[in-house]
DNA sequence: ATTATATCCGAGCATAACGGTTGGAATTGA
DNA sequence: TCAATTCCAACCGTTATGCTCGGATATAAT
């Protein structure tokens, strides 16, 4: 039970963003090197977040991806689902459920719930949340 | 961002146990054909779950499985992370983290905070409310 | 004793997902 | 024009998933 690396990288790289947000566009190759990423790879997650609406590309040279709205106004939640699709425990709480043969898979409560917990975590923070902390947990350091 | 099916299949197959308590052991054969569960495969996940001592076997010819405690007794967690591993939902919450670098990893707090509340969840509820709440669910159906 | 019923155990195996890489086309600032 | 950079579409090795298979071992019933 995890989430994939997407996920991870995703959520730093938009940190990065986010520490640099109002300072003009920031390339992939400076996030990746900033926060730890592959290079080609990080190219492959600003797809469905651009798509999403949540970074904005500037082409050519000097370009580079900035975040779309402050990080206050950018949702945790919205930021994995798009990395990492619908975040559903078990294909019980999918579309075409486990339970169609009669009444109700037992587990389904549990399921239910963890859901539930995680989505309200993830939806209730915000980039500016994970900024703030950050610079909180290493105040004084390096 | 899922379990495997082993938590599904496990929660169901114990389940079966719940329902069963205190009538002597039940086999895979007849748990599988109950909970649609592949006969082979299941045998595969009570191995850990007998390790465990969740459940204990009856060998031989009227053998099978039964709980190992009342369901009030069995913890939904102790199950899901014993057929799971553990639920990290990031290597940065494991041994050897992804901060090691400097300082921390941004997104540590969101791991953290997902990975409290879905331990929280599955640690609070036993096999008990499980039964309860699926007679609760199914009244008067079927 | 024999037999049918079960658990035990270790291996194998096809498929899909993960975590990337590669190569090149299109865009744009200098 | 050239270098920087995003865009795009494959490709690819490794690992995990979700099983199956074959047999050894134990035991209750006959």
């Amino acid at each position: 039970m995890k989430f994939s690396t997407r996920s991870k990288y995703g959520l730093n790289a938009m940190f990065e963003l986010g520490l640099r947000y109002g300072e003009g566009p920031v390339s992939i190759k400076d996030i990746s090197e900033s926060q730890q990423i592959p290079e080609a790879y990080l190219e492959q997650l600003f797809i469905p977040l651009k798509k999403a609406g949540l970074i904005v590309a500037a082409r050519g040279a000097q370009g580079g991806y900035s975040l779309n709205s402050e990080p206050k106004d950018i949702s945790v939640g919205q930021l994995i689902r798009t990395l990492e699709g619908p975040i559903a425990p078990t294909d019980c709480l999918e579309e075409d459920g486990c339970c169609e043969r009669d009444s109700v898979c037992p587990g389904k409560l549990i399921w239910e719930k963890i859901y539930k917990s995680m989505n309200d975590v993830i939806d209730s923070l915000t980039l500016a949340d994970i900024l703030e902390e950050y610079t909180l947990r290493n105040k004084g350091e390096k």
